[in-house]
DNA sequence: TAAAATTGATTGAACGTTCATTCACTAGCT
DNA sequence: AGCTAGTGAATGAACGTTCAATCAATTTTA
């Protein structure tokens, strides 16, 4: 691996770390610095500034759940098992993976998150269009533009994660119900 | 009206107007006093410190949601048309305030919001969990918990809203598709 | 009733701290 | 030796918070 690479990616990983602890000005540049192990003007040859080594983080994450979703997905199955394995690989990374999904939902209802942000090419975007539509064009969703679709789906993730992820105490009562919801958004979504 | 009341409320739109535009730590106590007319000073008699301010105010705004949405609410009719007016009520407040939900993402997302204030009496929560409990005992929906029915509801508004917030240009294409989202939630969670 | 005294909310300059950013310097490599 | 990458102390701006001073309203006193 390229060394320039490996810092610029420890310090994503250290800094989405901090982020979910603490919010974004809950973290100090040396904070971010010091738990890559790195000193504090190290962070400036690799960006400009705080803000950019934010918007970068952002790119980041958002193309790692790209890659994760995608590769993961099998086109020549029929597009139901398709959506079932995508909400599950979706909800697991997350899961898996809180950092992710803490700073995304920051970092969305934050002042970062610009309409122009959101209209620049957006791969993952991109993507969950293409396969909403061809949800559609192969007859098995309901008639509807991929972007309502996506609203939908995403929307129960997201809810879904954050659910889990603020009641884990209370979560032994209901886990079993917690399948439900992909065929309760499927069933929402399916042309009927 | 009692004057500390009103004086506490001018604050208290101030912060949320500028928390939407520039985000927590974006919006210094100074700014906000300002705004609301008075010295920085004054804030401090109000409340004891600005992160105090800030849980006084998602308190607050989560009392407004809950008013605004129970007193509307008819329960002489079915569970189904309460339940559609029940999304257009939310719908449009968020819509028509866009600081009251740019606020609540932020909080939410933020570290602010801990297990223990989830956790804490929540009389929207609860408000939502009677609710949706109606739906289910009446028959109308899928015999689920609250907590369930209350993401796969919840999720789908928020993420419409945002999506409406971000996307206001690209709204025209789809938005004779939008009023099928309450729908697509309603064949999701109601009884098959 | 009118002056004086008291009260408590309000002010805003000042304080101390934190933080993003800079830069003179060093270490390590070729 | 020359070059690049990395260092971390120094800088200065911004912020939350404090508090002595002010002011308007109310109560007491004569």
């Amino acid at each position: 691996m390229e060394p320039i690479q490996d810092k610029k990616t420890l310090l994503f990983e250290s800094a989405l770390e901090l982020i979910r602890e603490h919010g974004f000005h809950g973290t100090p540049v040396s904070r971010v610095a010091r738990e890559a192990g790195v000193a504090a003007g190290t962070v400036y040859t690799y960006f400009n500034s705080k803000d950019e080594m934010i918007l970068e983080l952002y790119k980041y994450v958002k193309l790692k759940v790209l890659t994760e979703v995608s590769t993961k997905d099998n086109p020549e199955l029929s597009f139901q098992q398709r959506f079932f394995a995508f909400w599950d690989h979706l909800t697991s990374l997350y899961l898996s993976k809180p950092a992710f999904q803490s700073f995304m939902e920051q970092f969305v209802s934050s002042p970062y998150n610009t309409p122009e942000l959101q209209q620049s090419t957006d791969l993952w975007g991109a993507w969950l269009g293409k396969f909403f539509e061809q949800g559609v064009a192969e007859g098995a969703l309901r008639p509807l533009s991929p972007q309502i679709l996506a609203i939908m789906v995403i929307g129960s993730v997201i809810s879904l994660v954050r659910y889990l992820t603020y009641f884990k105490s209370k979560t032994q009562s209901v886990k079993g119900e917690l399948t439900q919801i992909p065929q309760m958004v499927w069933d929402g979504i399916k042309n009927q």
